[in-house]
DNA sequence: TCCTTGCATACGCTTTAGCGAATGTATTCT
DNA sequence: AGAATACATTCGCTAAAGCGTATGCAAGGA
């Protein structure tokens, strides 16, 4: 079968992303492959609660994780059933336009170019890694 | 306010569209304004199940209810929010090409048109009204 | 080796979703 | 008026979501 039964299941990709905090750290993915240590800071939430959410999200087939050392990275991972896909970059795109989620944006840029942010808990977190969010090679 | 807040809170109709049921309802609705009794004959589940995912639906802002009578008529109702109105055509359009979905709209097709359907139990029930399925006057 | 850091998971809880079954309520028919 | 029809709502239940708190567990640092 060429796509995982999740990611065939619209349903599932809809609760995925029916939930505001997951719906604003895939805003923060949006392009970047991001270390978890971000999240907690811009979105001001407990660290479990974050680790949960990115659970939901990988369950879901929408994002990717990769360990490296003690941090972990996430990235969208636009699935493969087309129709999915289109849902899932439609979105990003309206979120993208969503007042609250730009400060989100915001907030994140300045965490990661702004002078050293010294006395943060980002002292030596990793940055995120541009990516170009593509579809996955199989289709 | 423009918008009715439901309208604008796009987990809301992500929660509306999680779920299986409800995304056939809104499928046989694409394009017409469909009578209840329709959809417990085409999906083949209990009065009481569908009723309440047509509220469901309703309380989410994305069809709205027209009493005739006895019976009650469905459509689909474009969010006034453009960014959800996108994603809901978006969804009409990817759900349109699953084969269960079509599968759906090919037995609605017949129970409607086809030659009298005696001893259903649509026998005199009130025939969908095409309509076109189009953004709220406001926006 | 011990301690800390970064993250994931388990636990206990409250809230909500979803279901079948039963009931309520207009409206229509006889 | 009384029965039937079409639909909505309620009840009681089970399962799952979502949260804070606590714990587990590798990887690094002292």
């Amino acid at each position: 079968m060429r796509c995982s039964p999740k990611s065939c299941d619209l349903a599932l990709l809809f609760a995925a992303l029916s939930d505001r905090t997951r719906l604003r750290l895939l805003n923060l993915m949006d392009g970047k492959e991001v270390c978890v240590c971000y999240f907690v800071e811009i979105l001001g939430q407990s660290q479990p609660k974050i680790s949960r959410h990115l659970a939901y999200l990988r369950r879901a087939g929408v994002v990717a994780a990769r360990r490296e050392g003690k941090w972990a990275h996430y990235k969208i991972v636009v699935p493969s059933h087309p129709g999915a896909a289109r849902i899932l970059r439609e979105t990003l795109t309206v979120i993208r336009e969503e007042k609250k989620m730009q400060a989100d944006r915001e907030r994140f840029g300045k965490a990661c170019c702004a002078p050293p942010p010294r006395d943060s808990a980002l002292q030596d977190a990793p940055l995120p890694i541009l990516i170009d969010t593509v579809a996955c090679p199989a289709c």
